[in-house]
DNA sequence: GATGAATGAGGATTCATTCAT
DNA sequence: TATGAATGAATCCTCATTCAT
């Protein structure tokens, strides 16, 4: 999987490198506007201003590519998380989420790239995704579970079930808001989306009693 | 010119008509099994006993098809739920919620290939299936406004985003349900999904306060 | 050849006839604005408000439709010109051939649909269409032939080559013609082409002595 | 990104331009042969002795493969025939209506395969060959008018209608030619057809007065 | 490592023709 | 005779992948 040759120069394993990372972003970039579907190894090649078998060189096949790009993203989003999760920490449910919250919509708004792809239900959906999907799935349940453990969340809630559902709303809604945005099209303000997103996981979409 | 018989025949009509379902059936079949996307005009023809040019004397081409699968799937549900709803009326927020989402999952039961073809978020996503996602989200924001009017929903609430996000969490819980349940993988039983995903709905992931 | 069952009643007969020069009609007027290779036997039937059985019930395939349509085009030209023919007599080369062209390019003006199958060279150039070209190119080597006794053509003309480039011309120049026509293009008047193709024939395009 | 070779060798060029070429060459003769019409890609890529990809490689679709076919047999054509105009200059009407009809002639001789391609009534109507077409015609109309300015035309003719009468009459006679010689059918000489066509063109079908 | 021309299996769609009613 | 649904071979074109240079 792209492991270059361990005897190569210095200077070759950074121009290697830089090959990589230019084909992944190009990648990034048109399975982002196009999704993968509806982009070819060529376009990918010419966006990188690569040769088609150089895209090969660093990647095996077509959904290894996605594969990468979408492990790419989703580490940017990690990184992302981390940051702004290290800086403060919550003391209340509702600071909690709106602090996740807040920070994918950053992302988001940060990297619309990077979420595009990330964001794209038929790129989790295809096989290349399922590990991207899996993760994201297994960190909504464990901040679920963690939250249950502070007395944050409600005790009769199916992990599994409830982590699915958290996920669906969060990709179609920040995959619409991204859409609305490249297209030019009106969308919520993105601490308007955060806290929309925040309120209705928290509370759901009965009157809340009186918090 | 003669005298053309223009009526052409009962039977004849009928057979049309069985032939036109078979294919619908098999398209929905075969959509839901592997997407529309790996699924090939051929093996359509192949899995309704027919020859490829049957397929498009009924459908012009295969979004088209695509399309009509998603309207006939989204047409059934529409008529499962109307039924379900015309049965009793609901009282309470609550009552109101658990009957849709009962209904929403009761259908998935009864009709898994249809619901598999609507609940897969790469047809919605294609332009064939924009129709069909619009309608989706079109009918969450009615049912929010119409909780609002009664005081069964929050006023906060921005009908577009949540509807966006209700249809979201949906999709991928029914869908992943559907998939867990044809590959014979431990899900939970209608009853208890239709409980976990009317309690998110309504109160979130928050402990509720007493009720 | 659509040879009728003997036995029918003659009504039947009759009908039989209808229905089978109402699709000779309705290819003729396809192949005239489309050209064969463009129309399909289903535009053939629809045009002919009859089903596409019935097309095969007259015609055993689309070729010999072709070959008939040319037919009966080439039959009413032929019909067309023996009557001009029979009107008057030609005293000199100049009548004769001013004549003939007239009479030709009248027949195209009054019955555009049949010439425009006519002179359209992808139909003369196709199996069916060989015997269509065959007759005109003898028709045209017997009026050289029959000139010649006359005096009116010169001796060291070869019947074929000059039959074949009459013929060439003749298509081109009218086909071209009642093209304009159709799409509303600018044209010459009827009696200018007329003459124009008159003048070449017999003169070419050298100046004329005096005459 | 390194540092590509843009250049990509020369060797590398080279042997793409020469599958290029073979590409159009073997679309050349089986156009000759059977008209684009009757021809698949797939024969067009067995002839090339290349796979269908490959043809797609160098040329978008048929239409252009067809296009630049009659392109490229026109430039060869008047590559042939301004060679032949630099040799010697006319002094006569005959003499210059000679020069270019033997031009032509001889052009088809030596080029058979280019010429076929051409001289196809059928090709020059398709929408890819209304170009060519287009080039014939008002070649001829200019030779035309050129002849006019020297008093080697006669004052009254429609330069479009006898440039299209001019081009029917040279696409019938040589595409009949060719024909002809490509079934190995009995066929003129050259000469004599240069003669023939050249005379019809010149003065016609009539008795000359006495040149 | 980089190149990009070449590959060819595969997929959507068309349409002349058949045949059961 | 007339019908028109059904057939399926044929065709154009795409694109992931390979490999000689």
């Amino acid at each position: 999987m792209g492991e270059p040759r361990k005897t190569a120069g210095r200077a070759r394993q950074q121009a290697q490198a830089a090959t990589r990372e230019g084909v992944l972003a190009a990648a990034a970039a048109l399975f982002a506007n196009y999704g993968s579907n509806n982009t070819t190894m060529a376009m990918v090649a010419r966006e990188a201003k690569v040769a088609v078998g150089t895209v090969y060189l660093h990647f095996p096949d077509k959904d290894t590519l996605l594969a990468e790009v979408l492990a790419a993203a989703l580490s940017a989003l990690k990184a992302s998380l981390a940051e702004a999760a290290s800086a403060r920490s919550a003391r209340t449910a509702a600071e909690d989420v709106g602090q996740r919250t807040s920070g994918l919509v950053n992302f988001a708004a940060a990297r619309p790239d990077l979420a595009a792809v990330l964001f794209n239900p038929a790129h989790l959906a295809e096989p290349a995704g399922a590990d991207t999907l899996a993760f994201l799935v297994a960190s909504q349940a464990a901040a679920l579970a963690a939250a249950r453990e502070r007395g944050w969340a409600r005790a009769d809630l199916d992990d599994q079930t409830a982590a699915r559902a958290l996920v669906g709303s969060l990709v179609a809604v920040v995959g619409w808001w991204l859409g609305c945005r490249a297209a030019g099209r009106p969308a919520p303000a993105p601490g308007e989306l955060a806290g929309q997103l925040a309120g209705l996981r928290l509370y759901g979409t009965a009157p809340r009693p009186r918090e």
